[in-house]
DNA sequence: ACCAAAATCACCCAAAAGTGTGAAGGAAAA
DNA sequence: TTTTCCTTCACACTTTTGGGTGATTTTGGT
C-alpha cells in the first residue's frame, strides 16, 4: 500500500503522541512526577506539543504558488497578419481572377508560369496583368506589387 | 511603539498560554483534576498545544513559495524595425552598387528610369542586375524583390 | 430569359528585361 | 607590384512583358 506524503506525515505525529503519552505514563507511574512540581511537568509537555505542532504545520502547509510570467517574444511574419483590404479592391474594381494574377506576381512568377498555374493560356494571363495595371494606375508588375502590397491588397 | 505583525503574533502566544496555565492553576486547585484521570488532562493539554503549535507556524513561517514560470507570447511587428540584414548582404557578397540598384528596382522602377537616377548607362544597370539575378539565385526582377524584402536586404 | 461583368483566348507589335561576352579604369587587398 | 573585385560600358541576341484590338464563353443578378 502507497501511502501518500501527508498521511505518512499524520501517522508519524500520531506514533510520536503515543509514545509520548507511554513515556508520561511511565513517568508518572515512577519517580519524577512526584519530584517534581507539577506545573514544571506540564510546562515540558506544552513545549513539547507546541513544538510538535509547529513541525506539523510545517510538514503539511502546501507551499503557497507564484506564478511568474515570463514573456517570451515572438517574432510574427506580419506579411501573414495583414488584413487584406477588401475595401480598396472593390474601389479600384479588381476581380477574383485578376487578384490571382496579382497574387502570384508578387512571388516573382512570370507570365508563362502564372498561366500554368492557374491552367490558363498566356494570353488570358497577360490580358488580365494588363487590366490590373490600369486598375492600380502602374506601368510596370513591379509597380504593381509594390502598390498592391502598400495597399494591402495582396499579402 | 510600533511592534511589527511577529512580534504581535508571539506576544499573542505568550499570553494565551500563561492565560492556559493559569486556567489550569485554577482546574487544579478546584475539582476537575480530581474527578477525572491525569491522562485525559494530559491529552487535553496536548491538542491544545499542538493546535497552538500549528497556528503559530501559519503565522510566523514565510510561506514556501513555488515559482511557477508561465511562459506568455509576445507578438512582435517586424515590419516597424526591419533593419537591414548586413550579414545577408555579405554572405551573398551584394556591392554598394547592386544594392542601390535592387532598391530602386524594389520600387518599380524600369532600368531606363533605375540608369536616370544613378546617371548610368542602361547597360550599366543591366550588368549590375543580372549580378544581382545571379546572386540572390533569382531568374527575374520580380522574384530579387520578393527574396530581397523577405531576407531584410531591402526595406 | 436577359444583360452586364468577368473570364477566356488570339494576334500583332513594341518596349523592356534578361543573357552572354568582352573590355577598360580604379581602388583595395595580398 | 600584382591580383582581385567593383564599376562602368558596349553589342548582339533571346525572352518576357506590355499595349491595343477583337472575339467567345461563362457567370451572376434582375
Amino acid at each position: 500500500m502507497q501511502l501518500s506524503a501527508k498521511r505518512k506525515e499524520i501517522l508519524i505525529y500520531g506514533i510520536s503522541m503515543a509514545a509520548l503519552l507511554l513515556l508520561l505514563k511511565w513517568l508518572e507511574t515512577h519517580f519524577i512526577i512526584y519530584n517534581y512540581r507539577l506545573e514544571i511537568f506540564i510546562g515540558a509537555i506544552s513545549i513539547t506539543f507546541t513544538a510538535l505542532g509547529i513541525w506539523l504545520a510545517l510538514k503539511l502547509v502546501k507551499p503557497k504558488v507564484e506564478t511568474r510570467i515570463v514573456e517570451k517574444e515572438v517574432y510574427i511574419d506580419t506579411s501573414l497578419q495583414t488584413e487584406i483590404n477588401q475595401k480598396e479592391i472593390d474601389k479600384l474594381g479588381i476581380s477574383k481572377r485578376e487578384l490571382d494574377v496579382l497574387g502570384l506576381m508578387a512571388t516573382g512568377l512570370s507570365n508563362e508560369e502564372i498561366a500554368e498555374k492557374l491552367f490558363v493560356s498566356l494570353n488570358t494571363v497577360k490580358t488580365h496583368s494588363s487590366n490590373i495595371f490600369l486598375k492600380l494606375d502602374v506601368k510596370r508588375r513591379t509597380q504593381a506589387v509594390e502598390k498592391a502590397k502598400r495597399l494591402n491588397i495582396i499579402h
